[in-house]
DNA sequence: GAAAAAGTGGGCAAAAGTGGGAAATATGAT
DNA sequence: ATCATATTTCCCACTTTTGCCCACTTTTTC
């Protein structure tokens, strides 16, 4: 099974509802395909988080001691945003209200896969986010990827 | 089974009567559904155990030495608050007056999903309890989760 | 170019959340 | 002991949200 990758602009209608790109939704194991974990990402967008996926997550956090305190504030924060969604019979992944409006969507979002999680944007905002960033592209390839 | 996450903010009738969010509900095994054991918890908030949960936790309590002192001192401050409260025909849990003061909860409650326990927040002390951490979240994310 | 799949939109029934009344149980004071 | 006050428990009724289903358009595939 292969890491989430490319990307599409979808619409989002009155109830939140985005379609998971078919391309996408063929990267997972099929027990999996059905259930994301929805949370808020780094950066203003809204991570999607396959069930499997999310589970390898949950060990990490189930290793945390409870009775440490910032332990306890990482805790809360991370799993604060999160919900389990179930696509609809179209593959579609309903995003509740409080997300939306974190990611700043209105009309339309535009979907990235990055790997081991898929991500929803403004896609204006995805765009100032790129600007934003210090470093160009290559640069950062140097640095992050090593030499 | 995964563990409790997300948040809703729900309001506490005059009876201390909030309703556990179904989506938090749908995480416990069916049999321990309808039975909580709650406590105060750390940072003024209420701890809502399901039952099979606090099995466990009861079990690492067994494990200690009651001839130690401190083990006799963190037994008897750890179970003081405890009872067990059993939800009613609504999904609703009703908390006691002292719990509610000591979480200082007024009209709302602030639900949250904290993977193993369920916990019950004033909206407002949240937020200051937030506020108060040395550490941001992406700070925070890095020291705990490591590299 | 027809068939299948992908993406979009909306309606309706079921469930979730909210509130309150009345009976049952306790608590505390006289 | 008895009465008054305060909880608790078990109902029922109402409103809002969610989940599920169907129909239509567009794009892909053979």
């Amino acid at each position: 099974m292969s890491g989430f990758k490319g990307q599409a602009t979808y619409s989002i209608d009155a109830k939140g509802r985005v379609a998971v790109p078919a391309k996408m939704r063929a990267c997972m194991s099929t027990d999996a395909r059905e259930t994301f974990v929805v949370t808020r990402g780094f950066e203003e967008c809204i991570y999607a988080y396959p069930l499997d996926r999310w589970r390898d997550i949950e060990r990490e956090i189930e290793g945390l001691n409870p009775y440490n305190r910032q332990d306890r504030a990482f805790t809360r924060r991370f799993l604060r945003w999160a919900e389990e969604v179930v696509l609809d019979k179209k593959g579609r992944i309903a995003l509740h209200r409080p997300l939306i409006e974190y990611a700043g969507i209105n009309q339309n979002a535009l979907i990235l896969g990055s790997q081991r999680h898929i991500e929803f944007w403004d896609p204006q905002k995805f765009d100032e986010y790129l600007a934003a960033e210090e470093a160009d592209y290559e640069t950062l390839a140097t640095q992050v990827m090593g030499g």
